[in-house]
DNA sequence: ATTGACTGAATGAACGGTCATTCATTTTTG
DNA sequence: CAAAAATGAATGACCGTTCATTCAGTCAAT
């Protein structure tokens, strides 16, 4: 039996497929490399079908990050939820995090590589920056971590960028270079000095 | 009376200029969204002279990075000359990446954002990455202080990475908004965290 | 059950604007 | 007056986007 679907679901669908396709190329070759014939032709669909769902190449960048994060911060919270006392979510952020964007490796690519180079999107588009709402969770928790008096009173804000810029930028030598230790050695060493720092 | 210059002199000359005017419009614009000619008119030369000093696009974004880079590893290098104990450079390095890198509004926005934008270039050309060099000074600091006594002997390498990216994010943030605190606060905050950790 | 008109999704060839790059010519230099 | 450097108009490749056309599914009428 040939399941049947309504349109609307066959439209997410179709959506998502596209989706999928330019997260997979555009982390493999970066926002201007990446030709939307290459999209289309990955997702199974015309070059003009892409325009019936998104208003351009922008557009479909913009919902690629959307998408992934809405995603990925889902499971971030889920993981974190299993953690009774609210301030000892912090450290373990870090792990989720490490998890979360490193377990599937074109979508890690595509938020390590992409992601950094999308100031421009930033600068263009600062209402809809998707990451927004990531390091605003990140930042409850810093705020929930210093109200059970878990830390240090520090700015929040200050330290959650910290944070994110961190992992950011040594996930992405992790993903660019074989020199870095390996992973699970990177997320001990990272949770060590923000815990109690490098001073002797 | 008239300068007269070696010919050799004046090429490098001009080609320091068009260097200038590439960081300040790369700058402004990033990469893709930059026309030769732009940079072409703000060097006040025509766009085919640049072709005579630089190969191509891509190689006029490398050695606008070689440039700075080198001027700004100095810059540091400098700063840091003057601090009498070897171990006591890295926590100093800090203030000094932040003064070197925010003085100068465009090249601090060429780095700022530029940078980000490049690992299209890393991938391309890993071998002429000028960061590379600047990373390996930062890890050189790192390893001194561990030597010295001053820090725990975490891994440099990671530590080092650790430092630049949440410098860079840091600064990306400072850059684009205008909620983050000053930079007089973030320092000090960076440097306390980094120091003594969050733990209470 | 068959027909055929209707609808909206999908198509992909073609368009058009944008630059990076080239090179025949001019200008400068020594 | 060579030779080298600089010029900038012209070239042509590239690719995001459009839109006239095709196609597939639906359903009312017979």
């Amino acid at each position: 039996m040939k399941l049947k679907l309504t349109k609307a679901a066959e439209k997410k669908l179709k959506r998502k497929k596209i989706l999928s396709a330019g997260i997979t190329i555009f982390a493999e070759k970066g926002f201007h490399q990446t030709k939307i014939s290459e999209i289309a032709e990955k997702a199974d669909v015309a070059n003009g079908t892409i325009y019936r769902y998104f208003a351009n190449k922008d557009d479909l960048l913009m919902s690629c990050f959307e998408e992934i994060i809405t995603v990925k911060l889902n499971e971030v919270k889920l993981k974190l939820e299993k953690i009774p006392n609210k301030g000892d979510k912090l450290i373990s952020f870090i792990d989720a995090h490490i998890k979360v964007f490193t377990e599937n490796p074109s979508i890690a690519k595509f938020m390590i590589l992409e992601l950094r180079q999308s100031p421009e999107f930033y600068v263009k588009y600062p209402d809809f920056w998707p990451i927004k709402r990531y390091l605003a969770y990140l930042r409850s928790l810093c705020e929930e971590a210093i109200e059970a008096g878990k830390i240090k009173p520090v700015n929040p804000e200050v330290l959650a960028i910290m944070i994110f810029g961190m992992m950011d930028y040594v996930l992405m030598e992790w993903s660019l270079t074989d020199k870095i230790d390996s992973l699970e050695n990177i997320k001990k060493e990272i949770q060590k000095i923000l815990t109690i720092g490098i001073k002797n």
